[in-house]
DNA sequence: TCATTTTCGAAACTTGCGGTCTCGAATATA
DNA sequence: TATATTCGAGACCGCAAGTTTCGAAAATGA
Protein backbone atom coordinates (compact mmCIF):
# COMPACT_ATOMS: atom_id res chain seq x y z
CA UNK A 1 0.00 0.00 0.00
CA UNK A 2 1.52 3.09 -1.38
CA UNK A 3 -0.71 6.03 0.02
CA UNK A 4 0.82 8.65 -2.23
CA UNK A 5 -2.39 11.04 -1.04
CA UNK A 6 -0.02 13.90 -2.15
CA UNK A 7 -2.69 14.85 -4.21
CA UNK A 8 -1.25 14.74 -7.47
CA UNK A 9 -2.79 15.62 -10.96
CA UNK A 10 -4.48 12.83 -12.22
CA UNK A 11 -7.46 10.77 -11.41
CA UNK A 12 -7.06 10.33 -7.29
CA UNK A 13 -7.47 6.52 -6.53
CA UNK A 14 -10.78 4.70 -5.77
CA UNK A 15 -10.92 4.10 -2.45
CA UNK A 16 -14.04 1.81 -2.95
CA UNK A 17 -12.19 -0.22 -5.71
CA UNK A 18 -9.17 -0.80 -2.89
CA UNK A 19 -11.98 -1.68 -0.15
CA UNK A 20 -13.57 -4.63 -2.71
CA UNK A 21 -10.23 -5.83 -3.33
CA UNK A 22 -9.59 -6.31 0.50
CA UNK A 23 -12.50 -7.85 0.74
CA UNK A 24 -12.66 -10.11 -2.23
CA UNK A 25 -9.18 -11.58 -0.92
CA UNK A 26 -10.10 -12.21 2.57
CA UNK A 27 -13.22 -13.84 1.78
CA UNK A 28 -12.45 -15.59 -1.17
CA UNK A 29 -9.30 -17.08 0.64
CA UNK A 30 -11.73 -18.49 3.76
CA UNK A 31 -13.95 -19.87 1.23
CA UNK A 32 -11.01 -21.51 -0.58
CA UNK A 33 -7.92 -21.56 0.59
CA UNK A 34 -4.95 -19.70 -0.63
CA UNK A 35 -3.44 -21.90 -3.41
CA UNK A 36 -6.99 -22.52 -4.86
CA UNK A 37 -7.33 -18.28 -5.10
CA UNK A 38 -5.94 -16.68 -8.08
CA UNK A 39 -5.28 -13.24 -8.30
CA UNK A 40 -7.79 -13.08 -11.39
CA UNK A 41 -10.16 -14.17 -9.02
CA UNK A 42 -10.04 -12.05 -6.77
CA UNK A 43 -10.13 -9.07 -9.50
CA UNK A 44 -13.05 -10.61 -10.41
CA UNK A 45 -14.79 -10.70 -7.52
CA UNK A 46 -13.80 -7.49 -6.58
CA UNK A 47 -15.01 -5.74 -10.20
CA UNK A 48 -11.14 -4.70 -10.53
CA UNK A 49 -8.60 -4.85 -13.09
CA UNK A 50 -5.19 -6.55 -12.15
CA UNK A 51 -3.54 -4.05 -12.62
CA UNK A 52 -4.84 -2.05 -10.21
CA UNK A 53 -4.24 -4.45 -7.36
CA UNK A 54 -0.40 -4.58 -8.93
CA UNK A 55 -0.32 -1.38 -8.81
CA UNK A 56 -1.05 -0.70 -4.94
CA UNK A 57 0.18 -4.45 -3.21
CA UNK A 58 3.56 -5.50 -4.63
CA UNK A 59 1.69 -9.43 -4.85
CA UNK A 60 -0.53 -11.88 -3.50
CA UNK A 61 0.66 -12.30 0.08
CA UNK A 62 0.92 -8.57 0.47
CA UNK A 63 -2.12 -8.25 -0.61
CA UNK A 64 -3.35 -11.21 1.97
CA UNK A 65 -1.64 -9.55 4.62
CA UNK A 66 -3.58 -6.21 4.20
CA UNK A 67 -6.77 -7.97 3.78
CA UNK A 68 -6.16 -9.83 7.46
CA UNK A 69 -5.45 -6.80 8.99
CA UNK A 70 -8.31 -4.82 7.72
CA UNK A 71 -10.60 -7.46 8.64
CA UNK A 72 -9.07 -7.60 12.24
CA UNK A 73 -9.10 -4.15 12.98
CA UNK A 74 -11.59 -2.99 15.55
CA UNK A 75 -12.55 -6.51 16.17
CA UNK A 76 -9.44 -6.92 18.30
CA UNK A 77 -10.89 -5.48 21.69
CA UNK A 78 -8.40 -6.88 24.00
CA UNK A 79 -8.79 -5.08 27.21
CA UNK A 80 -6.45 -4.05 29.33
CA UNK A 81 -7.25 -5.83 32.44
CA UNK A 82 -9.32 -9.18 31.09
CA UNK A 83 -8.18 -12.44 32.69
CA UNK A 84 -5.63 -14.86 31.34
CA UNK A 85 -8.53 -17.65 29.93
CA UNK A 86 -10.81 -14.47 28.95
CA UNK A 87 -7.78 -12.77 26.94
CA UNK A 88 -7.10 -17.03 25.33
CA UNK A 89 -10.73 -17.64 24.61
CA UNK A 90 -10.70 -14.73 22.66
CA UNK A 91 -7.75 -15.04 20.62
CA UNK A 92 -8.50 -18.64 19.92
CA UNK A 93 -12.01 -17.59 18.72
CA UNK A 94 -9.85 -14.67 16.58
CA UNK A 95 -7.54 -17.43 15.01
CA UNK A 96 -10.14 -19.51 14.24
CA UNK A 97 -12.05 -17.32 12.35
CA UNK A 98 -8.99 -16.18 10.05
CA UNK A 99 -7.87 -19.73 10.42
CA UNK A 100 -7.03 -20.13 6.38
CA UNK A 101 -5.82 -16.64 6.22
CA UNK A 102 -3.20 -17.25 8.71
CA UNK A 103 -1.59 -20.31 7.99
CA UNK A 104 -1.35 -19.15 4.10
CA UNK A 105 0.32 -16.39 5.48
CA UNK A 106 2.35 -17.91 7.63
CA UNK A 107 3.24 -20.96 4.90
CA UNK A 108 4.34 -18.10 2.23
CA UNK A 109 6.39 -16.39 4.77
CA UNK A 110 8.32 -19.76 4.99
CA UNK A 111 9.54 -18.80 0.88
CA UNK A 112 9.92 -14.94 1.44
CA UNK A 113 12.13 -13.14 3.64
CA UNK A 114 10.83 -9.96 3.32
CA UNK A 115 7.40 -10.96 3.71
CA UNK A 116 8.24 -12.96 6.79
CA UNK A 117 9.20 -9.83 8.65
CA UNK A 118 6.39 -8.01 7.89
CA UNK A 119 4.24 -10.63 9.10
CA UNK A 120 6.43 -10.82 12.53
CA UNK A 121 6.46 -6.69 12.68
CA UNK A 122 2.40 -6.55 12.11
CA UNK A 123 0.62 -9.84 13.07
CA UNK A 124 3.74 -11.64 15.89
CA UNK A 125 4.94 -8.85 17.72
CA UNK A 126 2.16 -6.81 18.79
CA UNK A 127 -0.02 -9.95 19.90
CA UNK A 128 3.17 -11.53 22.38
CA UNK A 129 3.12 -7.68 23.82
CA UNK A 130 -0.40 -7.58 24.29
CA UNK A 131 -0.20 -11.54 25.94
CA UNK A 132 2.81 -10.14 27.87
CA UNK A 133 0.49 -7.23 29.69
CA UNK A 134 -2.13 -9.53 29.93
CA UNK A 135 0.35 -12.47 31.83
CA UNK A 136 1.56 -9.13 34.20
CA UNK A 137 -1.83 -8.42 35.25
CA UNK A 138 -2.39 -11.78 35.96
CA UNK A 139 0.20 -11.50 38.42
CA UNK A 140 2.45 -14.10 36.58
CA UNK A 141 6.31 -13.42 37.55
CA UNK A 142 8.16 -11.75 35.29
CA UNK A 143 10.89 -14.23 34.61
CA UNK A 144 8.02 -17.07 33.57
CA UNK A 145 6.71 -14.34 30.88
CA UNK A 146 8.86 -14.67 28.05
CA UNK A 147 8.95 -18.67 28.02
CA UNK A 148 5.36 -18.57 28.55
CA UNK A 149 4.71 -16.42 25.59
CA UNK A 150 6.53 -19.08 23.70
CA UNK A 151 4.91 -21.47 25.05
CA UNK A 152 1.30 -20.24 24.30
CA UNK A 153 1.71 -18.68 20.66
CA UNK A 154 3.71 -21.65 19.44
CA UNK A 155 1.13 -23.97 21.08
CA UNK A 156 -1.52 -22.20 19.27
CA UNK A 157 0.00 -22.03 15.94
CA UNK A 158 1.19 -25.63 16.15
CA UNK A 159 -2.27 -26.30 16.42
CA UNK A 160 -3.51 -24.07 14.03
CA UNK A 161 -0.98 -25.45 11.55
CA UNK A 162 -1.50 -29.02 11.90
CA UNK A 163 -5.47 -28.64 11.81
CA UNK A 164 -6.25 -29.25 15.33
CA UNK A 165 -8.69 -27.22 17.15
CA UNK A 166 -8.29 -23.86 19.17
CA UNK A 167 -11.37 -25.07 21.40
CA UNK A 168 -11.99 -24.97 25.43
CA UNK A 169 -9.88 -27.57 26.48
CA UNK A 170 -6.99 -25.72 24.46
CA UNK A 171 -7.82 -22.82 26.25
CA UNK A 172 -7.72 -24.38 29.77
CA UNK A 173 -4.58 -26.14 29.15
CA UNK A 174 -2.34 -23.48 28.40
CA UNK A 175 -4.28 -21.34 31.06
CA UNK A 176 -3.09 -24.29 33.57
CA UNK A 177 0.39 -24.17 32.04
CA UNK A 178 0.61 -20.43 33.05
CA UNK A 179 -1.22 -20.98 36.74
CA UNK A 180 1.29 -23.33 38.12
CA UNK A 181 3.89 -21.16 39.46
CA UNK B 1 7.72 -44.24 -2.36
CA UNK B 2 6.48 -47.64 -3.92
CA UNK B 3 8.93 -50.19 -3.32
CA UNK B 4 7.44 -52.92 -5.84
CA UNK B 5 9.41 -55.23 -4.86
CA UNK B 6 7.56 -57.69 -6.74
CA UNK B 7 9.75 -59.36 -8.74
CA UNK B 8 8.58 -58.19 -11.96
CA UNK B 9 10.02 -59.31 -15.21
CA UNK B 10 11.97 -56.11 -16.80
CA UNK B 11 14.86 -53.79 -15.57
CA UNK B 12 14.67 -53.46 -11.57
CA UNK B 13 14.69 -50.27 -9.96
CA UNK B 14 18.30 -47.98 -9.75
CA UNK B 15 18.50 -47.91 -5.44
CA UNK B 16 21.69 -45.85 -6.96
CA UNK B 17 19.50 -43.50 -8.74
CA UNK B 18 16.74 -43.22 -5.81
CA UNK B 19 19.94 -42.55 -3.43
CA UNK B 20 20.68 -39.81 -5.52
CA UNK B 21 17.40 -38.15 -6.00
CA UNK B 22 16.78 -38.09 -2.13
CA UNK B 23 20.24 -36.41 -1.05
CA UNK B 24 20.15 -33.80 -4.33
CA UNK B 25 16.56 -33.13 -2.88
CA UNK B 26 17.37 -32.45 0.97
CA UNK B 27 21.17 -30.87 -0.31
CA UNK B 28 19.60 -28.36 -2.23
CA UNK B 29 16.81 -27.41 -0.49
CA UNK B 30 19.05 -27.02 2.86
CA UNK B 31 21.16 -24.95 0.43
CA UNK B 32 18.86 -22.97 -1.64
CA UNK B 33 15.44 -23.34 0.16
CA UNK B 34 12.35 -25.22 -1.13
CA UNK B 35 10.85 -22.57 -3.15
CA UNK B 36 13.91 -21.51 -5.19
CA UNK B 37 14.98 -25.42 -6.00
CA UNK B 38 13.41 -26.70 -8.94
CA UNK B 39 12.48 -30.23 -10.07
CA UNK B 40 14.75 -30.23 -12.76
CA UNK B 41 17.65 -29.04 -10.60
CA UNK B 42 17.10 -31.87 -8.68
CA UNK B 43 16.99 -34.30 -11.61
CA UNK B 44 20.01 -31.97 -12.81
CA UNK B 45 21.98 -32.73 -9.32
CA UNK B 46 21.24 -36.55 -9.04
CA UNK B 47 22.04 -37.10 -12.81
CA UNK B 48 18.62 -38.56 -13.47
CA UNK B 49 15.59 -37.79 -15.64
CA UNK B 50 12.70 -36.46 -14.08
CA UNK B 51 10.65 -38.95 -15.10
CA UNK B 52 12.97 -41.14 -12.74
CA UNK B 53 11.52 -38.99 -10.30
CA UNK B 54 7.79 -38.96 -11.36
CA UNK B 55 7.78 -42.75 -11.18
CA UNK B 56 8.36 -43.14 -7.79
CA UNK B 57 7.48 -39.63 -5.86
CA UNK B 58 3.89 -38.18 -6.45
CA UNK B 59 5.64 -34.73 -5.74
CA UNK B 60 7.86 -32.27 -5.15
CA UNK B 61 6.91 -31.80 -1.22
CA UNK B 62 6.44 -36.00 -1.30
CA UNK B 63 10.01 -36.40 -2.03
CA UNK B 64 11.42 -33.64 0.49
CA UNK B 65 9.65 -35.64 3.11
CA UNK B 66 11.09 -38.51 1.93
CA UNK B 67 14.54 -36.62 1.59
CA UNK B 68 13.80 -35.45 5.24
CA UNK B 69 12.75 -39.08 6.88
CA UNK B 70 16.04 -40.57 4.78
CA UNK B 71 18.33 -38.03 6.39
CA UNK B 72 17.27 -37.80 9.90
CA UNK B 73 17.20 -41.92 10.03
CA UNK B 74 19.51 -43.00 12.76
CA UNK B 75 20.70 -39.68 13.56
CA UNK B 76 17.60 -39.59 15.75
CA UNK B 77 18.95 -41.51 18.53
CA UNK B 78 16.71 -40.36 21.66
CA UNK B 79 17.55 -43.18 24.18
CA UNK B 80 14.69 -43.92 26.43
CA UNK B 81 16.39 -42.66 29.88
CA UNK B 82 17.43 -38.88 28.96
CA UNK B 83 16.82 -36.05 30.96
CA UNK B 84 14.57 -33.05 29.38
CA UNK B 85 17.60 -30.92 28.77
CA UNK B 86 19.64 -33.24 27.25
CA UNK B 87 16.34 -34.35 24.68
CA UNK B 88 15.75 -31.02 24.13
CA UNK B 89 19.15 -30.14 23.00
CA UNK B 90 19.35 -32.92 20.70
CA UNK B 91 15.93 -32.22 19.52
CA UNK B 92 16.59 -28.29 18.89
CA UNK B 93 20.11 -29.38 16.92
CA UNK B 94 18.76 -31.60 14.55
CA UNK B 95 15.78 -28.74 14.15
CA UNK B 96 17.82 -26.22 13.60
CA UNK B 97 20.44 -27.84 10.67
CA UNK B 98 17.28 -29.54 8.93
CA UNK B 99 15.75 -25.99 9.35
CA UNK B 100 14.79 -25.18 5.76
CA UNK B 101 13.34 -28.31 4.91
CA UNK B 102 11.25 -28.25 8.13
CA UNK B 103 9.78 -24.82 7.44
CA UNK B 104 9.34 -26.01 3.80
CA UNK B 105 7.38 -29.21 4.16
CA UNK B 106 5.25 -27.61 7.34
CA UNK B 107 4.53 -24.47 4.53
CA UNK B 108 3.71 -26.94 1.82
CA UNK B 109 1.36 -28.99 4.20
CA UNK B 110 -0.85 -25.96 4.63
CA UNK B 111 -1.85 -26.33 0.84
CA UNK B 112 -2.11 -29.47 0.78
CA UNK B 113 -4.31 -31.87 3.02
CA UNK B 114 -2.78 -35.08 2.26
CA UNK B 115 0.73 -33.85 2.43
CA UNK B 116 -0.53 -32.66 6.13
CA UNK B 117 -1.66 -35.88 7.34
CA UNK B 118 1.58 -37.61 6.07
CA UNK B 119 3.98 -34.86 7.84
CA UNK B 120 1.63 -35.00 10.94
CA UNK B 121 1.46 -39.21 11.05
CA UNK B 122 5.08 -39.25 9.64
CA UNK B 123 7.15 -36.32 11.62
CA UNK B 124 4.68 -34.76 14.50
CA UNK B 125 3.27 -37.66 16.00
CA UNK B 126 6.48 -39.69 16.53
CA UNK B 127 8.25 -36.40 18.18
CA UNK B 128 5.57 -36.11 20.62
CA UNK B 129 5.17 -39.39 21.34
CA UNK B 130 8.80 -39.47 22.37
CA UNK B 131 8.70 -36.21 24.13
CA UNK B 132 6.22 -38.09 26.33
CA UNK B 133 8.41 -40.57 27.54
CA UNK B 134 11.03 -38.39 28.02
CA UNK B 135 8.42 -36.01 30.45
CA UNK B 136 7.08 -39.07 31.76
CA UNK B 137 11.00 -40.21 32.85
CA UNK B 138 11.58 -36.96 34.50
CA UNK B 139 8.59 -37.58 36.79
CA UNK B 140 6.35 -34.78 35.33
CA UNK B 141 2.50 -35.47 36.54
CA UNK B 142 0.58 -36.97 34.07
CA UNK B 143 -1.94 -34.61 33.59
CA UNK B 144 0.48 -31.72 32.96
CA UNK B 145 2.19 -33.79 30.13
CA UNK B 146 0.06 -33.03 27.11
CA UNK B 147 -0.01 -29.28 27.93
CA UNK B 148 3.86 -29.36 27.72
CA UNK B 149 3.86 -31.41 24.64
CA UNK B 150 1.80 -28.85 22.97
CA UNK B 151 4.07 -25.90 24.78
CA UNK B 152 7.17 -27.56 23.70
CA UNK B 153 6.73 -28.58 20.21
CA UNK B 154 4.70 -25.52 19.62
CA UNK B 155 7.18 -22.90 20.51
CA UNK B 156 9.96 -25.19 18.67
CA UNK B 157 8.08 -24.45 15.36
CA UNK B 158 7.43 -21.39 15.93
CA UNK B 159 10.57 -19.96 16.57
CA UNK B 160 11.99 -22.08 13.67
CA UNK B 161 9.17 -20.31 11.16
CA UNK B 162 9.55 -17.10 12.57
CA UNK B 163 13.25 -17.72 11.91
CA UNK B 164 14.62 -17.03 15.96
CA UNK B 165 17.31 -19.71 16.79
CA UNK B 166 16.49 -22.40 18.78
CA UNK B 167 19.67 -22.16 21.34
CA UNK B 168 20.35 -22.81 24.73
CA UNK B 169 18.42 -20.48 25.95
CA UNK B 170 15.41 -21.29 24.54
CA UNK B 171 15.88 -24.73 26.28
CA UNK B 172 16.57 -23.42 29.07
CA UNK B 173 13.57 -21.71 29.24
CA UNK B 174 11.40 -24.50 27.76
CA UNK B 175 13.00 -26.61 30.67
CA UNK B 176 12.36 -24.27 33.36
CA UNK B 177 8.73 -24.35 31.96
CA UNK B 178 8.14 -28.37 32.76
CA UNK B 179 10.26 -28.09 36.03
CA UNK B 180 7.86 -26.25 37.91
CA UNK B 181 4.70 -28.07 39.33
C1' DT C 1 -12.94 25.00 -21.67
C1' DC C 2 -9.42 22.02 -22.68
C1' DA C 3 -4.70 19.96 -22.30
C1' DT C 4 -2.43 17.09 -18.92
C1' DT C 5 -1.93 13.59 -15.68
C1' DT C 6 -3.05 9.54 -13.29
C1' DT C 7 -6.28 5.91 -12.32
C1' DC C 8 -9.69 2.88 -13.79
C1' DG C 9 -11.42 -1.96 -15.76
C1' DA C 10 -10.37 -5.25 -19.18
C1' DA C 11 -7.80 -8.33 -21.65
C1' DA C 12 -3.82 -9.94 -24.21
C1' DC C 13 0.66 -11.32 -23.35
C1' DT C 14 5.13 -13.24 -21.10
C1' DT C 15 7.48 -16.18 -18.00
C1' DG C 16 8.53 -19.93 -15.03
C1' DC C 17 7.80 -24.19 -12.99
C1' DG C 18 5.29 -28.46 -11.79
C1' DG C 19 4.08 -32.25 -14.02
C1' DT C 20 3.41 -35.48 -18.41
C1' DC C 21 4.75 -37.71 -22.59
C1' DT C 22 7.91 -39.73 -25.77
C1' DC C 23 12.11 -41.97 -27.10
C1' DG C 24 16.01 -44.95 -27.57
C1' DA C 25 19.17 -47.51 -24.58
C1' DA C 26 19.93 -50.55 -20.66
C1' DT C 27 18.88 -54.51 -17.78
C1' DA C 28 16.21 -57.79 -15.85
C1' DT C 29 13.08 -62.47 -16.51
C1' DA C 30 11.37 -66.58 -19.02
C1' DT D 1 15.70 -64.20 -28.00
C1' DA D 2 11.16 -62.05 -26.92
C1' DT D 3 9.08 -59.38 -23.39
C1' DA D 4 8.77 -56.14 -19.74
C1' DT D 5 10.22 -52.44 -17.09
C1' DT D 6 13.58 -49.01 -15.83
C1' DC D 7 16.87 -45.68 -17.08
C1' DG D 8 18.42 -40.58 -18.59
C1' DA D 9 17.17 -36.96 -21.55
C1' DG D 10 14.43 -33.59 -23.31
C1' DA D 11 10.29 -31.85 -25.69
C1' DC D 12 5.90 -30.61 -24.38
C1' DC D 13 1.53 -28.98 -21.70
C1' DG D 14 -1.20 -26.27 -18.31
C1' DC D 15 -1.76 -22.99 -15.08
C1' DA D 16 -1.13 -18.95 -12.43
C1' DA D 17 1.78 -14.88 -11.19
C1' DG D 18 2.97 -10.86 -12.92
C1' DT D 19 3.45 -7.24 -17.07
C1' DT D 20 1.98 -4.57 -20.80
C1' DT D 21 -1.32 -2.24 -23.48
C1' DC D 22 -5.61 0.06 -24.40
C1' DG D 23 -9.38 3.30 -24.31
C1' DA D 24 -12.31 5.59 -20.89
C1' DA D 25 -12.95 8.22 -16.60
C1' DA D 26 -11.80 11.64 -13.20
C1' DA D 27 -9.00 14.82 -11.14
C1' DT D 28 -5.82 19.40 -11.76
C1' DG D 29 -4.58 23.80 -13.64
C1' DA D 30 -4.05 27.39 -17.16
Amino acid sequence: MDSSDGKGRGRPRSDAARRAILDAAYDLVVMHGYAEVTMDAIAAQAGAGKQTIYRWWPGKADLVLDALEDWAEGRITVTETESLPSFLHKVCEGATRAGPVLRSLMAQAQFDAALRDKVKVRLIEPRREALRRCLAHAGVEPRHREGLVYAIYGALWYRLLMDEPLDAAFVRQMAALARRG
